[in-house]
DNA sequence: TTGCCAATACGAAGACCTTCGTATATCCTG
DNA sequence: CAGGATATACGAAGGTCTTCGTATTGGCAA
């Protein structure tokens, strides 16, 4: 059997990733300051959540120092990747292309958005014909 | 103060809305049978859940005959945008359009479905200039 | 060396979700 | 009218998630 995959990431375990992702890997101090400090977040708070993390194995850890360097283990990408196709499959009867129209119309974007909308859309299509 | 709105619904109450926007109208055993009979979800596992969705509000109840009769009480349209908008926060940084990108490369979505967002691209720059 | 600060590990509380068992009421059939 | 089937109400168990307190350890400065 190949190595699992994590699961998909609760709600502070993504606030979490969001910090590794924007600063690559991390300690748990700068996680929590990242966080808006001991105002927002308890020390021992993030530091549980990172350890509950790495043991789901959806952030790495770097001991060899006595301050553990935390790091995301999967991309953005893929985990937005999977958190949508989560959704879709929820609330959109599986369909991706339906969940996306519901996200353009319901909130305004700029016009540099929907133009990258608009490229991805053309070379979707291409590749469609292809 | 006006009504509040409801809560986001959980896993297991938004199986309940599908079923609900689906069908409309419908007594907890109609609900039950949707969701795949007893040997999916006990019938007291339904009924406690309408319950706990009514006390939320999200679903109204006629209760005038002994039987009583569920529907959702907001459409599948509004929903699904707030779920949307929710995951836009917590993932995309709040950018609706980002997620919409995610999906949309994420999944092959059929000809069909893409002229259908082709579509409504245009009516959102027409509206945008306008 | 001693004592302080910062880090990790661990456990447990409190909240919410989902599930189901049981109690009770109501209806219908024979 | 009695008995069974079916309905609602309620409580509680078991799970997960988030939070934090406390214990322990390691390093460093005076």
């Amino acid at each position: 059997m190949t190595a699992r995959r994590p699961p998909l990431p609760t709600d502070a375990e993504l606030q979490i990733l969001r910090v590794l992702w924007a600063r690559g890997a991390s300690t748990v101090r700068a996680v929590q300051s990242a966080l808006g400090g001991a105002e927002r977040t308890g020390y021992t708070t993030v530091l549980k959540l990172l350890q509950v993390m790495h043991g789901k194995r959806l952030v790495r850890r770097d001991e060899r120092e006595r301050t553990h360097i935390y790091e995301a283990a999967i991309p953005a990408e893929d985990t937005q990747r999977r958190l949508v196709s989560d959704l879709a499959e929820r609330a959109f009867g599986g369909s991706a292309a339906r969940l996306a129209m519901r996200a353009l119309s319901s909130a305004p974007a700029s016009a540099d958005e929907l133009r990258a909308v608009r490229t991805l859309l053309d070379r979707l299509e291409r590749e469609g014909d292809a």
